[in-house]
DNA sequence: GCTTTACTACGATTTTTATCGTATGTTTGT
DNA sequence: ACAAACATACGATAAAAATCGTAGTAAAGC
């Protein structure tokens, strides 16, 4: 089984222009300009540049569309995610997942529906423990 | 109720300082160096221009103790993971606690015994809801 | 006494990340 | 045709974080 080893770690800037590209799918920079500018002020060729060098780093690539680039993300979301959360847990956490999940609750508890879905999967994990051995 | 808002945010060094100070106590800037210097190689006066600069930043305070300076922190382990961990969570899982937690457990399950500690806490968690009204 | 060792102080530099301004070219509207 | 709007390219700068080197001073060992 492959590990995360050589997975790109994107910073503060390049996670918030990942985040909508994987949610929204491929955009302009004049798209994501706007969506990011709404949180903050922040000039349109500070993007158009991070993006650029995002594509320079393999986080990104683009086609063309008239005059137009649109680019879209070619690191996936899940690998990325699991890879910064690799990172802080142990940084933050000493490692402890379960410390890092009680706190996680204990401050942004979720609605009773998604608790009962914790749960659950807490006891599919158990489950899959069983069987393994 | 306070909130958190001008609490301080150590940097990824700041963070493994703290980490030392929080679980054993007091230490002096040699010790500090020494417990670092096992992960990584890092020059003596770097740490101690770090604890340094997080005394000025008001992360840390120090005693004498013959011509030695014994730091530790003074802000609190709990209140600064919290604040760490509500940026990741935004930043990374767009806010969402429960994705969080499923991928931390996926990626980094915990033993049976803490499996069982964290349903009973969601129980707790659910019952405290209950209550609540 | 004097050299070596153990410390702190702190400026300076390097590295990384974020931001911006200017140049340049292409459409579009009139 | 030509001005305005729209787009990329990219060097340069700024800001933040991390690292280090040198100076100075006190203690310890000889």
């Amino acid at each position: 089984m492959k590990k995360n080893e050589n997975l790109i770690e994107p910073t503060a800037s390049e996670l918030a222009i990942l985040q909508l590209l994987w949610a929204k799918g491929p955009l302009s920079v004049k798209e994501v300009h706007m969506a990011l500018a709404n949180d903050k002020p922040v000039v349109y060729t500070t993007v158009l540049k991070t993006m650029q060098v995002m594509m320079g780093r393999g986080m990104l690539d683009r086609k063309e569309e008239g005059r137009k680039h649109i680019y879209h993300a070619i690191i996936a979301q899940t690998k990325t995610q699991d890879k910064l959360l690799g990172n802080f847990l142990d940084k933050t956490f000493g490692g402890s997942a379960k410390k890092l999940v009680m706190r996680a609750l204990g401050q942004h508890t979720p609605d009773m529906e998604e608790l009962e879905e914790l749960k659950a999967y807490i006891e599919s994990l158990e489950n899959k423990k069983n069987s393994k051995k």
